[in-house]
DNA sequence: GTAATAGTGTCTATCAGACATTATAAC
DNA sequence: GTTATAATGTCTGATAGACACTATTAC
């Protein structure tokens, strides 16, 4: 592809100016301590405020590295799996210069942000964002949508449980995420069908114990 | 955003290296003679053989822009409505240098093929695409897999139909989308309802005249 | 026993697939 | 009339929503 790039002129590359490229991302997760799907925002360098942690592309670097870099640097937080949302290209959104900034989701355990540094981080529920600078507040929109897109049909894909779990643990995860209550008998229906239960069952808890289920098929 | 990313070093924007940016696109139409779903490729200018319309993006352009300029130049096409699909961002992609590509699909009429460079250019279906260099076969399939999503509930969300139509004239383009054969009766019910009937029919065909619809609800 | 939660039965409405039937034109 | 296509009727099976009911635990 690169050679049938090359214009009649025959300029190279080199020649063509090219943009500073970031990655900007929406790390959701559901703590435990509210059960609403939350964002993950970092303080401002300059500016007051919050933003969402993002970070220039290194030479050579990968953007699904830029991510974690990023979110290992600015909210100590490792072991992610960032997918790509949406590229945001309008020259003028920055003012220092032409940026283009690849937007990405990210999903994580709420214990994957305990060591997270609380005074330059917060998390907030994603229906209720703040005041964000540039098109932060649409990278979320689109994020919360493919997540719900992705929980509609299959059982924590992003592994957001650890096993095993049970039904209810489940339920309420599906339900923080599409922001609505779910019916729990529709909801077991089809769920447990995708899930393997382990005939052990929990303990201790009030009414009949629930059965414990792994994601595995 | 940008102020947030500049790092405890200090470092402006300008200090950070940067990548080429390129976009490529699949271009997706049903033409008349075939009916197939067929993708548009243009000679490279170097090496032997055939590659998705791209070019560089040039300084401060929008990424759509890039994408109708390439097609124009490329190919003769205008008025398209390109959509981003996937930033593919592999350093080693290119032999030549640090690129990334910016993958998009577009969907337009077969009329507006009419003018194009038939020396340079070729129309092929897409489930025979080719040999085709880096992941162009790669962008096909997402842009193939992203049409059908589309086109699956919704009756010609792209306008590809001229208006008004037949509702045989609307299955034969789901179903060249569709890959498969789609049941007459079901498809009328479903998409008939997001449909307005004009009260006229076709006349000097064979069979029942069929009555001509518009697209708006 | 009561309260609470887990899990199932079942009715209804909706919808896709499949097939039959009716309607209206060209010939 | 025959043939071809448009449009509708209707049966079946799958599934979501809704509600009732049974099961098993803590207290």
């Amino acid at each position: 592809m690169a050679s049938s790039y090359v214009d009649s002129s025959g300029r190279s590359l080199a020649d063509y100016p090219r943009p500073s490229v970031a990655v900007d991302t929406a790390l959701l997760t559901v703590p435990e301590e509210t059960g609403q799907l939350s964002v993950l925002q970092v303080r401002r360098h300059r500016d007051p405020g919050w933003a969402l942690p993002g970070t220039f592309l290194h030479e050579g670097e990968r953007l699904i590295d830029a991510v974690q870099r990023s979110l290992r640097d600015k909210a100590g937080v490792v072991g992610t799996s960032p997918r790509q949302l949406h590229v945001f290209d309008d020259p003028r959104r920055d003012t220092r210069g032409w940026v283009l900034s690849v937007a990405h989701l990210d999903v994580v355990r709420p214990d994957q942000l305990a060591g997270r540094d609380r005074a330059r981080t917060r998390l907030v529920p994603v229906d209720r964002p703040g005041m964000l600078p540039y098109q932060h507040d649409e990278i979320i929109e689109r994020a919360v949508s493919e997540l719900r897109r992705r929980y509609a049909s299959a059982p924590d894909p992003d592994h957001l449980l650890a096993e095993p779990f049970t039904i209810l643990q489940l339920r309420r995860l599906h339900q923080a995420i599409a922001g609505r209550p779910l019916q729990p008998d529709t909801f077991r229906r089809k769920m447990g069908l995708q899930l393997t239960g382990t005939g052990t069952r929990t303990t201790g808890t009030r009414g009949k114990p629930a059965e414990l289920y792994l994601r595995e098929r």
